[in-house]
DNA sequence: GTGTCGATAATCT
DNA sequence: GATTATCGACACG
């Protein structure tokens, strides 16, 4: 049995081109390490959405918006974004593209891996496996992500929250769909972009 | 399978 | 005081 906990993706990962980043995520493993009890809760990647700062009117950084929740954005990339909304959720992203660009890539599904059980108590309503973790704020259930988490480092195997490298490629085009962003029709001709990006006939995903 | 709607509170105006 | 990068319950078929 091998149990080699796979290396994190380096900071140059994030440190690109954020589109980029959201589809090379795809397939890629979120480990959220619990170091109290040592637990690993994880799952592969399989939809994310791109967010790209202060030109884009559905992110939170739209026109250099510049307050204490969203300070890790504007941080340097590599870093866990976390933030809470509509009064009882959390999402989870991953700040990109440094050099002062407050860009980020939300992690909207997960297929679970690893912790599946825990994951099972956490979400009480699910009823099967692929109701754990396909939405934004039920994968920060799954894993117990909350506010607390925000700013972590997520290229460091210390952290309580990483992205472990599980392919050297991006999945190529032709198995990806992309689509436009969920939940931002107030964003007028940016609710239009195709910035959702999905491995397509996953069952892990939060729609089609 | 689809569509509509209420919950609930931090954050920002 | 308004808004919200959502979820789950319910109705319908």
């Amino acid at each position: 049995m091998n149990l080699e906990i796979p290396e994190p993706l380096p900071r140059k990962f994030y440190d690109r081109d954020t589109v980029t980043v959201a589809k090379a995520l795809l397939g890629q493993k979120l480990v959220r390490v619990d170091h109290g009890t040592g637990m690993v809760i994880a799952g592969i990647i399989v939809e994310t959405e791109a967010y790209l700062g202060v030109i884009d009117k559905a992110a939170h950084t739209y026109n250099h918006h510049k307050t204490e929740r969203v300070r890790t954005m504007w941080g340097e990339p590599g870093h866990a974004y976390v933030y809470f909304t509509y009064g009882m959720h959390h999402c989870v992203n991953v700040t990109t593209h440094g050099h002062g660009r407050p860009e980020a890539v939300l992690i909207r599904a997960l297929e679970p891996t690893d912790g599946v059980e825990v994951m099972w108590d956490r979400r009480e309503k699910a009823k099967k496996e692929r109701d754990l973790c396909s939405g934004p704020a039920k994968l920060t259930k799954a894993l117990g992500i909350t506010l607390d988490l925000d700013g972590v480092d997520v290229t460091c195997p210390d952290s309580q929250l990483y992205v472990a490298g599980m392919r050297k490629r991006a999945y190529s085009g032709d198995l990806i769909a992309s689509s436009e962003r969920i939940g931002v029709g107030y964003a007028e001709e940016w609710a239009k972009k195709l910035f959702r990006f999905h491995l397509k006939q996953n069952l892990h995903v939060s729609k089609g």
